[in-house]
RNA sequence: GGCCCGUUGGUGAAGCGGUUAACACAUAUGCCUUUCACGCAUACAUUCAUGGGUUCAAAUCCCGUACGGGUCACCA
């Protein structure tokens, strides 16, 4: 039996062979230095802030260089595999307008010509990779069974030997060509193993570009490569896609970096030229004083869902992401307020190495300051975008009240010093619900006077104010110069300076009475300008909380 | 346990043999102000996990130790 017809054996039906699939694919035309990166989640779980992580350090990488960002979704677990898992992974990519240049654009459909990018749809050229190895005496088929590796690992750890299937160990590397016939024949399940050349002691350094130079001894073990189900195994698969895909970057989280060794002895031994890694630092969460990687089964904010729920804008989210990535992210987004994020020239040497935390602090500031620039009628968009997904009571007071929300979005918005209370879209109407109508007449209401309690004087400021200063038609010098001549009348201090200098001359100072006048208002003692809210609520709504007031 | 990687303020970090150890977030105080937010000002590492070495000089180079993280699957 030749190795060929050998390999046809274990290997029936396989359509064509590796050099087809070498020569199915054209050479990339990209200029000198263009990265080809991509970003290769599986579809296991709700979609990992990571995945976002990476998917914009690869979009950046491939943007800055001209090259390409490829999506390839790694389906090759299928008992984990979730229903939706891929749909997830379009809708986030497509959320957080993180573009890919090819991959698949739904189940079916695809863009790109180095597909198909769902790798259980490419099982037919892991297989004539397979079987090429086979012919070359590469790989060979095994049948330990999880009770015999377990075995295995019970007798190397009570002899204190590395644990693995390797050298000695790998009995089934030493089966001849006819044993293994004669088992197949007998019906006996196998997956196919790389039959390892390393040497463990055998040290070798490697430049990776973020980690810098790692030493490891050689990989010696004989890992799986294509499983009892004819699906491959990650080591294999990646190796093979990057290749026929032109991959230039492997950008991956570090906790790859332990397999490094046998991604490098594949590639050596299958031949294929050698690609650049990049392993990077995870995000990381600190509770009861120890870190570890942020989780998707323990932390909410893993699940990038959370923060469009939350009403986090997209932007914001990719600022913060791109401030870990490269710290001095900030420094030139200082310069260039207004650029695209991708025009950012990311670089290697600037990436974190070890694990930064993650801060939500920073995020709700980058949210709070993105927030701030829009216009009031991008925050009306935004809001009513968020509201229609999370909010449906707010969704409909802002449907019907459009002129009344941007004219509130309006206050103390543009200029040097733009407000910044709103931390979120989802934050909006804890900030605002008073100042509709209906909202102001639905909600439980708890007025928070300071230091005019005493509800007899309360009234009688409302009523004198009413009566004899306000006037609608007054611009805010004239009307914050009625409230002052107000206190006059009553006594309080209408200029501060004097006030702080004799309090004991007066009952209480203007900052005081205005107080007075927008909690009765608005419930809160502390709202934006009480001169635009007033412009906005208008006299008879004014009056009509007033007199709401003195029933109490 | 083996094998890798890391350790500069509360957080992200700059730093690449000689610096007052940048900057941003957070925190505190003050100023401004009709409230709050904004803005402005000030404070916050007497020291770069730790011990030793090399050097005129170390956060920066070397070695050890401690601590933290990752990984040791027919999961990715």
């Amino acid at each position: 039996m030749t190795r060929e017809e050998y390999a046809d054996f274990l290997l029936p039906n396989v359509e064509h062979d590796r050099a087809y699939y070498e020569n199915l694919y054209p050479k990339r035309n990209l200029k000198e230095g263009a990265r080809v990166v991509r970003v290769a989640p599986s579809p296991t779980g709700f979609v990992h802030f990571g995945t976002l992580f990476q998917g914009l350090m690869d979009r950046s990488l491939a943007t800055t260089s001209d090259g390409v960002f490829i999506l390839r979704i790694e389906d090759t677990d299928q008992k984990r595999e979730l229903e939706t898992g891929i749909e997830q992974i379009l809708d986030a990519l497509l959320v957080y307008d993180i573009p890919y240049d090819e991959g698949p654009i739904s189940r079916e459909e695809e863009k790109g010509k180095y597909g198909p990018y769902i790798q259980s749809k490419r099982k037919d050229i892991y297989a004539a990779f397979m079987k090429d190895m086979i012919i070359h005496d590469l790989a060979y088929p095994s049948f330990a069974t999880a009770e015999e590796l377990e075995e295995i690992r019970k007798f190397q750890e009570g002899r204190k030997a590395r644990v693995g299937y390797y050298g000695k160990y790998a009995k089934d590397r030493y089966l001849s060509m006819e044993e293994v016939v004669e088992r197949v024949k007998k019906g006996e399940k196998y997956a196919f193993r790389l039959k390892s050349r390393g040497d463990f002691e055998n040290k070798v350094t490697y430049h990776d570009l973020v980690k810098g130079d790692v030493e490891f001894p050689e990989n010696d073990v004989d890992y799986v490569l294509l499983k009892e189900d004819g699906l491959p195994t990650y080591h294999f698969a990646h190796v093979i896609d990057d290749y026929l895909m032109q991959v230039t970057h492997v950008v991956r989280g570090d906790e790859w970096l332990s397999s490094l060794p046998l991604h490098l002895e594949l590639i050596k031994v299958l031949g294929l030229p050698s690609v650049h890694h990049l392993h990077t630092a995870p995000l990381m969460k600190e509770e009861d004083g120890i870190r570890r990687k942020l989780s998707k089964r323990k932390d909410p904010e893993a699940n990038v869902y959370e923060f469009k729920k939350q009403g986090i804008p997209k932007e914001a989210v990719k600022e913060y992401l791109m401030t870990v990535i490269n710290s001095n992210f900030e420094e030139w987004r200082g310069e260039n307020p207004t650029k695209d994020i991708l025009e950012f020239p990311i670089s290697f040497e600037k990436m974190n190495v070890s694990g930064a935390l993650f801060d939500m602090e920073k995020m709700i500031n980058l949210s709070k300051n993105f927030i701030s620039l829009l216009s009031a009628e991008e925050v009306y968009e935004r809001v009513c975008a968020w509201a229609k997904d999370f909010d449906s009571h707010f969704y409909t007071l802002l449907k019907e009240n459009k002129e009344l929300s941007i004219a509130t979005y309006q206050i103390e918005r543009g200029g040097v010093k733009p407000r910044k209370d709103y931390t979120s879209f989802g934050d909006i109407y804890s900030h605002t619900w008073y100042m509709y109508q209906e909202a102001f007449d639905e909600e439980k209401k708890n007025y928070e006077f300071d230091k005019i309690t005493d509800p007899e004087e309360i009234k009688k400021i409302l009523t004198i104010y009413l009566e004899s200063y306000y006037e609608e038609s007054d611009d805010q010098e004239t009307w914050f110069q009625k409230i002052k001549e107000m206190c006059d009348q009553l006594g309080y201090a209408s200029n501060m300076k004097e006030y702080k200098q004799n309090p004991e001359n007066y009952k209480g100072n203007v900052a005081d009475v205005s107080t007075v006048l927008r909690v009765a208002l608005t419930t809160k003692s502390r709202t934006p300008n009480l001169y635009d809210i007033m412009q906005i609520l208008g006299h008879e709504e004014i009056k009509r909380r007033f007199d709401s007031f003195q029933k109490i």
